[in-house]
DNA sequence: AAGACGAAAGTGGTTGA
DNA sequence: TCAACAACTTTCGTCTT
C-alpha cells in the first residue's frame, strides 16, 4: 500500500480542456451544456452530442485574479469516499526529513522507521479495510475507464461502504461487489452504463456482474427503476457519428412505440439499437445492422426482430 | 461481395406450481 | 425444486442491393 501524501495542488488546476462558450457546429446555438452528471457535452439547441466521457477535473468554482483564487481555494483535499479513510487519517512521510527540510539523524531514522510502521498497522488495520483499500481503488480505476464523473464515483464508493456494513461481501469477489456497485450507481445517477461495458473494464464477466448487482440491489433495498431507452440515445448515437436530428427522431420513435406497447418487456438496449436504425434509415443517414450492433453490444437478429416489430406498431415502411 | 433476412437451436434468468 | 417461458444469442443458409 502507497502511503497517501496530501498537497495543496492547486497550481495547475485551470487546464481546463474546453474554453467556453462553444458554438455548436451543427446549428451555430451557444447554448452548450456540459454535463458532467451525464458526462456528456452536447447543444442545446439542437442536442448534437460534442463530446462524451468528459472528465470532471479543477475545482467547482471559477476565479478571475489572483487574489480570488487565494480567497476560494481551500486547504487540502476534499474528505473522500474513494479513499478508504475519507482522506483524513495523518501519514508519516516516508523522507527521512524534518519540518525544516533538515536530515534526521541516523539514530532517529531508526525511530521514525518503527513510527511509519505502526502508523500504516494503525491505518490499514484489519483485513476488511484492507480490502476496502483495493475495491475503493478499483472502483476509481473502472469509473475513469468509463469516463464517469467523480461524483458517480463517489456514490460507488458510498455504496460499497454500506454493502461492506452489512457484511456483504463475505463469500463474493471485491471485484464482483466493485463493479456491481458502480453499474447500480450508474443507474442511480440516470446514465446507464450496459453489463457489457462494466464487465469490458472489469475483471470478472457479464454474468457475475448481474448476479452480484441483483444480490446488493435486493440486500440494500435500492429502488432502481429499469434503465430507460432513452438515456441510452446520446452515447450510441455520438459513437455512430449520428448528429442531434437522429437522436431527436430515435427518442421520437421510442416514444412512440412505448404508446403502441411494443416495448413492453423488451430489453431497452435492443429497443434503442432498433430505433436509432429506424431513425438513422429514414433521415438518410443510414448505418449498416452491423455497425449498430458493434456499438450497442446487440447482436443484428435482434435489431431486425426489434425494428420489425417498431415499424409495423408504427407504421413505418423503410 | 456485403448487407439484410429468417429459421432453428441454445443460453441464462424469471415465474409459478 | 422443477418445468415452462420469454428474451436474447449463435449459427447458418438464402435473398437483395
Amino acid at each position: 500500500m502507497e502511503e497517501v501524501e496530501h498537497s495543496t495542488n492547486n497550481n495547475n488546476n485551470n487546464n481546463c480542456r474546453y474554453d467556453e462558450p462553444v458554438e455548436c457546429p451543427e446549428c451555430g446555438s451557444h447554448s452548450i451544456v456540459h454535463d458532467y452528471e451525464k458526462g456528456e457535452l452536447y447543444c442545446g439547441s439542437c442536442g448534437l452530442v460534442m463530446e462524451e466521457e468528459i472528465v470532471d477535473q479543477g475545482p467547482e468554482w471559477r476565479a478571475f485574479d489572483s487574489e480570488q483564487t487565494m480567497k476560494r481555494a481551500r486547504t487540502g483535499a476534499p474528505a473522500s469516499y474513494t479513499i478508504h479513510d475519507k482522506g483524513l487519517s495523518t501519514t508519516i512521510d516516508w523522507r527521512n526529513k524534518d519540518t525544516y527540510g533538515k536530515t534526521i539523524s541516523s539514530g532517529d531514522q531508526a525511530k521514525f522507521y518503527r513510527l511509519r510502521k505502526w502508523q500504516k498497522r494503525i491505518n490499514v488495520s484489519d483485513s476488511s479495510e484492507r480490502s476496502l483499500v483495493f475495491a475503493l481503488s478499483e472502483i476509481d480505476r473502472m469509473g475513469s475507464a468509463l469516463g464517469l464523473s467523480r461524483s458517480i464515483r463517489e456514490g460507488a464508493a458510498l455504496l460499497y461502504r454500506q454493502a461492506a456494513d452489512k457484511g456483504l461481501i463475505r463469500g463474493r469477489s471485491i471485484e464482483g461487489l466493485s463493479t456491481a456497485v458502480l453499474y447500480a450507481t450508474c443507474r442511480q445517477y440516470g446514465v446507464p452504463r450496459t453489463l457489457d461495458e462494466l464487465a469490458g473494464v472489469s475483471r470478472i464477466g457479464k454474468k457475475e456482474v448481474g448476479r452480484t448487482y441483483r444480490f446488493i440491489s435486493r440486500e440494500l433495498g435500492l429502488k432502481l427503476q429499469p434503465v430507460s431507452p432513452v438515456d441510452l440515445v446520446p452515447r450510441f448515437c455520438s459513437k455512430l457519428d449520428l448528429t442531434g436530428d437522429v437522436q431527436a427522431k430515435t427518442i421520437e420513435i421510442l416514444g412512440e412505440a412505448e404508446e403502441k406497447d411494443v416495448s413492453v418487456g423488451k430489453g431497452p438496449v435492443g429497443l434503442v439499437a432498433a430505433s436509432i436504425y429506424i431513425a438513422a434509415t429514414l433521415l438518410g443517414r443510414r448505418r449498416t445492422q452491423k455497425e449498430i450492433a458493434d456499438v450497442t453490444g446487440v447482436t443484428e437478429v435482434t435489431i431486425r426482430n426489434r425494428y420489425k416489430e417498431i415499424a409495423e406498431a408504427l407504421d413505418i415502411g423503410i
